[in-house]
Parts: structure tokens; sequence; C-alpha cells
DNA sequence: GTAATTCCTCAAGTCAACTTGAGCTCAAGA
DNA sequence: TCTTGAGCTCAAGTTGACTTGAGGAATTAC
């Protein structure tokens, strides 16, 4: 079956977006994009996946993670080629994201600038290590490089952290 | 062999750290921390690792990865109790890091903000896809979020992406 | 019509940062 | 002394984001 109009393969998919055949598959598997297949089983994407996969990447080069990038794909229509506002309209949203985000690195780092004069890095006084600083990042939101989200088995210790000192 | 003044057994350094025993056990391997062993091979560590854990886990929530702890750690004296000043002249080199970690998060969203303007998300020409943008943090440094540095495989494409458009 | 290219599906490997579990030894207290 | 808790090692599992390779089928080019 030869490709026709607005149908594509995944080698030309790959081509145009730098991604390797295997990343564009495993995208398919993660749920980013929704190739069609031919009677022979071979992928057949739409033209308008291109800039889908460049918004999967742009979005991880900003720092979000593939779960989240799936939620804001979901967003988009799925039987109408997106248009410029549906773009805008979760760029937006991923603005959002991102000041909060360096909001939150700012407040660490003055936490910190906080911590060279006093050279403490107590965990029982020392700000760097109040968690609450960055409650509001919990649930199924991105994985941020300075969230605290639970990583499995950290979590029995919590309560009963004390001053390095001494 | 019973505990010494100034050395304590694992399981005290995961009380005063809130670490789980294996983490302890993996940053040892990992040549974060040096304990001693008793006769026996039971680890002693010194009072003075409850802060180098502290930082490890505190460099870990600002984005560092282990690698890059591990290194700045390398700072420290070796059969000295690091003091306030070590510890001060370390949290400086972190915070200059931060600080081009949040310019560089601050310069994307910039960009991002145009691209809600025109919408374009091209690959081509959008900015948000310059990797120059992010040129010197190559290297062995932290493996910040928004980096781009070489991931396996990635890199054949680099040279021939094309515009999502048409 | 045949060769070269592209594509397919698994399964398994990789890296970081750990955890879990099995099986065993050591140390401390009644 | 005996038991219980703490510690030890080593192998294997986990998650996310992919890659690599094997073995085979479909497409395209000449």
């Amino acid at each position: 079956m030869a490709l026709r109009g607005k149908e594509i393969s995944i080698g030309e998919l790959a081509r145009r977006t730098g991604l390797a055949h295997s990343a564009i598959r495993y995208y398919e598997d993660e749920g980013l994009v929704h190739p069609e297949r031919t009677a022979a089983g071979q992928r057949r994407f739409l033209r308008s996946d291109i800039r889908r996969l460049s918004f999967v990447m742009i979005a991880q080069r900003l720092g979000f993670s593939l779960a989240r990038v799936r939620e804001l794909l979901h967003d988009l229509p799925e039987r109408r080629t997106p248009d410029k506002s549906d773009w805008a309209r979760i760029s937006t949203e991923i603005r959002g994201e991102l000041d909060e985000r360096i909001a939150q690195l700012e407040r660490l780092r003055d936490t910190l600038d906080g911590c060279i004069g006093c050279g403490c890095l107590s965990l029982k006084t020392c700000a760097l290590y109040n968690p609450e600083d960055i409650a509001g990042t919990e649930g199924t939101g991105p994985r941020f490089v300075v969230d605290t989200k639970k990583r499995p088995g950290r979590s029995p210790g919590q309560s009963n952290r004390e001053d390095p000192a001494s």
C-alpha cells in the first residue's frame, strides 16, 4: 500500500523529527501517538504527528515526564488536526507549571544561601529539608527534578530525622 | 566491638538521616561515604557522616545526580572533620550551578512564551529546539532535567530535522 | 524478478538510584 | 546460654525512557 497524501511511514517520521524508529514505536506503546496500520501491518502516521512528536520532545526538554506529556496531549482533538489554538492552550498550561518549578528552584536556592551563611545542613533545623516547602507538587504531576514525591522505601524514616550536629 | 565516641553503626546513621540501610550501603558502593569496618566486618561511620549524608540528600533534592554529588564531596578534607567553611565552599559551588539552571529554565520558558504566540512548534525554526541554547551544560555535570546531554542513540538524527509544518 | 531497503515483533539490555529477599553471622540483654 | 535484633553479602527486581538484536515479512528500485 503506497503512502497517500496525509500519511507518512515511521521512517519518514523519524527523519522529520530526528527520533529513532525505536523511540517512535516506544511512544506508540506509551500512547503518545496512534498510527493506523496498513493491511500488511505497517504503521501509517499523520503529517500532524510530526508536530505532535516535536511537542513531546520539547516537553521532555522542559522536564516533563512522558506520563505528563500523555496527559497534556489528551487535550488535543482526536479526529481533527490540532490547530494553533489547540497547541497554544497546552503551551499555556505548560508555562504555568514551568513558572511553578522555577519559583520552587528559586526558593530552594535562597534557602541554600541562608545555609551557606550558617553552614548548618542540619536536618532538624535546615529549611532545605522541610518537605512542606514543596507541597503541592504531589500527585501525578511531572517528575520534576526537585520533587520529593514518594520514592519507594524512603518514607519510613521521614519522621525521625535528627540534627546532624554534635 | 562496642561503639566508641565518634563512631556510629549503620542503624544509628539510618535513624539520624532517615535513610534506609540499603540506601546507605548503596552510597558506600558509590563512594559517597567511606565507613571503616570492625574486626567482624560491621560498618562504623563517623558522626560527621550524618552531615555528609544530609548533604547528599539536600543536593539530590536540588537536582544533582549522585555522580555530581560524589565530585562535590571530593572537595571535602579526607582526614579532618569538615568544618563550616568546607561546607560553605561546596554550597557556593552548588549555588552557582543552581543559578545557571534557573536561568536556563527561564530562557526556555520565555521561548515557550514566544511559541504560544506563534503556535509553531517547528523543529526548524522554533528556538525551543535549538540545542545551542544549553551549550555549557555538557560534560560530566549534573543530569539536569533540561539538559540534552547525549542520550544514547538519539544523536544520528540531530542533523536532519525538518519543519513539522506542511 | 530479484536485490536492497524498510518495516515488523518480541525479548532482553541499559542506566540511575535504590529496594527486596534469602541465607547467614554478630552483638546485646534476661 | 539462648534468643532476638542488628548487620552482612549477593543476586535480582523496579521505574522511566529507550536501545539493540534476532529473525522474518513487506516495499521499492532497477
